[in-house]
DNA sequence: GCCGTTTTCGGCCCGACTGTTTTCAGTCG
């Protein structure tokens, strides 16, 4: 049998784009040229529409970015797994190098030098070369920049993947508030991917107004957590932490304060974008304002709305700033209104003791009052996965009649709910019989990782036919950190669920945060409904919502497609199960 | 390599910090 091509989907594409870019830069190729491998794999990684679909209709370059040259290269990925240029690259340069690169110190420049000059190819091989102290001696290196290049291959291999959103904001909350307490501070506020809710993060940027910058920058180098100081200036520095992750403080003057959020917000590709429309338009944007080109005077710099404003633009919510059609609907004037954590009435996601959680149903219920909700659905595992105690039907009957006990008390409505296996086929647990007495029923994989792209998919589908299945949890199935999603058709997979009505799932779970950002807005361009829920195995983990909420709004979600953003009444006529034919 | 209500050619964001520089390149945000 002929050896399969790996499938593609649009982050593989966009990492070989930006394996091609390092290695154009490193071979010293044009500027804008390596820029613009650059831009189409950040477009690719962005865009909402799977790469195969795109390339069987000819529709590579329906991506900003991506002219005929990288049509046809990207064809040739998905044809034969290269393209003619990076053919060249590779026999030119090792590719090896481009991990080189993510050493912080370590750009194209440096990189090349290494290889032409010691033959290093690998991190290994520059930690060699340093012991021996030949990077020293390099033309235009020193002791200084040997040392630098040392510190930075022991945060490489120390920091590594990035910080889980979750972990990161309670950090950067306190390092914000700990740097707003200074008496010379006005201000301070977490910015970059921290503030744009995405769902890892590379550092944490904290922004500061102040009038006494080196007050600033001196509190900065000396938070509690510091390990070592990256760099530090009058008005930026750079620290790395206990935590293991990099603290950047940047220190504005209160006037500068919007202009200085809009730039720290990012995203770059976003400032870029930006800054061109700006140019366009006879202004300047820095991080110290919007100047007219032609006078310099300054005509926006105090708040994010004022800088927008002078370019023309809404202020888009920072979760939709990466440069994926969010300028173009600020200046249309047609920004969505996006979910927000208020218009969250239920959590349609939860475990009890009676399968693998850690609190009771009383407890969960006391929880959802405490949020607010109008309801929770309690969805333990069903009898397909009894290694975690999956409930059989006595279970359920006892279940059910305690929540019937409970909910005669008042407060949130508690659904009797289920989260199915699918299995193998496709199939969920349970005869119809017993599916059609749940309020709801979620159904999700929890085996088949590694399976081919046809397999998952068609389990996926399968189960979605079933009439029960109201709701696919966590779709992918990936673990942050840990584990790939499964390889799926995701358009086909969207496109089922608008066709059947069922309603795929924004598991809020830290670590999983599936559905994410991108394919989110492709089930909505499907037409699909989203359900939210924390999939929490302890009460407390009910408050990871507004993780969930943060990847629905950079899925430019909103409430009207979401279904426990609807009343009780409204929510339950939106099932699957009760779709009047 | 991409792109076009000023353009199919000539642009392509703008600034901070560091080290080895005798005037600024490299890296990063
Ligand atoms: N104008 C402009 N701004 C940039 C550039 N690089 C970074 N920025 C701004 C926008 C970023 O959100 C912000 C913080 O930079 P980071 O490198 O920390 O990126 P960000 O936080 O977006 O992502 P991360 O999760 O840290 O990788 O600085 C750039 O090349 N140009
Ligand atoms: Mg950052
Ligand atoms: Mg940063
Ligand atoms: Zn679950």
């Amino acid at each position: 049998m002929e050896p399969r091509m790996p499938e593609y989907d649009n982050p593989a594409i966009a990492a070989i784009l930006d394996t091609t870019a390092d290695l154009l830069e490193i071979a010293g190729a044009d500027r804008f040229r390596f820029l613009s491998y650059h831009k189409a794999a950040h477009a690719v990684r962005a865009w909402p529409e799977d790469i195969n679909t795109l390339a069987t209709e000819e529709r590579l370059t329906d991506i900003p970015g991506v002219g005929k040259k990288l049509a046809a290269n990207i064809a040739s990925i998905l044809a034969r797994g290269s393209f003619a240029e990076f053919d060249e690259l590779t026999a030119e340069l090792p590719p090896t190098l481009v991990a080189l690169m993510q050493v912080p110190g370590v750009g194209p420049k440096k990189a090349r030098t290494l290889y032409d000059r010691l033959g290093v190819t690998s991190v290994d091989d520059l930690e060699a070369a340093l012991a021996e102290g030949k990077v020293a001696a390099l033309q235009g290196f020193g002791d200084r920049t040997a040392a630098n290049i040392a510190a930075g291959i022991i945060s490489y291999r120390t920091f590594g993947a990035r910080a889980l959103l979750a972990d990161a904001l309670p950090l950067a909350e306190k390092v914000a508030a700990y740097l707003r307490a200074l008496p010379s501070a006005v201000s301070a506020e977490p910015a970059g991917s921290v503030r744009r809710g995405k769902e890892t993060v590379g550092d944490i940027d904290v922004l500061v107004a102040s009038l006494d910058p080196s007050a600033i920058m001196e509190a900065a180098r000396t938070l509690p957590i510091v390990t070592r100081v990256i760099a530090s200036g009058e008005t930026k520095t750079s620290v790395e932490t206990t935590a293991g992750l990099q603290v950047d403080v940047r220190v504005v003057a209160p006037d500068e304060w919007g202009a200085a959020l809009q730039y720290f917000t990012g995203s770059a590709e976003h400032n870029v974008r930006v800054r061109e429309i700006a140019k366009g338009l006879g202004l300047k944007v820095t991080e110290y304002g919007v100047f007219r080109i032609d006078t310099g005077e300054r005509c926006a710099s105090d708040t994010e709305e004022a800088v927008y404003a002078a370019l023309g633009m809404q202020t888009p919510p920072p979760e939709l700033r990466e440069n994926a059609g969010e300028i173009e609907s600020a200046t249309a004037g047609t920004l969505p209104k996006l979910i927000t954590l208020a218009d969250i009435r239920g959590d349609l996601h939860c475990h009890t003791t009676a399968t693998d959680g850690k609190s009771t149903l009383e407890a969960n219920k006391a929880k959802a009052a405490e949020l607010g909700y109008e309801y929770l659905a309690i969805t333990d595992h069903a009898w397909g996965l009894r290694m975690v105690g999956g409930l059989d039907l006595d279970d359920l009957e006892r279940q059910w009649a305690r929540i019937d006990e409970l909910n005669a008390e008042g407060g949130p409505v508690l659904l009797k709910s289920i989260e199915l296996n699918i299995d193998e086929k496709g199939e969920v647990d349970y005869p119809d019989e017993v599916l059609a007495r749940f309020d709801i029923c979620i159904a999700s994989l929890h085996s088949g990782w590694g399976q081919p792209r046809e397999v998952g998919t068609s389990r996926l589908l399968r189960a979605m036919e079933n009439r029960f299945v109201d709701i696919i949890g966590h779709p992918t199935g990936r673990i942050l950190r840990r584990r790939e999603p499964i390889d799926l058709d995701m358009e086909a997979v969207c496109a089922k669920a608008a066709e059947t009505g069922t309603a795929l799932e924004i598991d809020a779970y830290p670590d999983r945060l599936d559905l994410s950002d991108v394919h989110l807005r492709m089930a909505l361009r499907h037409g699909a409904r989203i359900s939210m829920g924390c999939d929490a195995h302890e009460a407390s983990q009910m408050h990871f919502m507004r993780y969930g909420v943060s990847t629905a709004r950079r899925g430019w979600v909103t409430p009207e497609v979401t279904l426990n953003a609807h009343p009780l009444p409204e929510m339950l006529a939106l099932l699957k199960r009760n779709r009047t034919a």
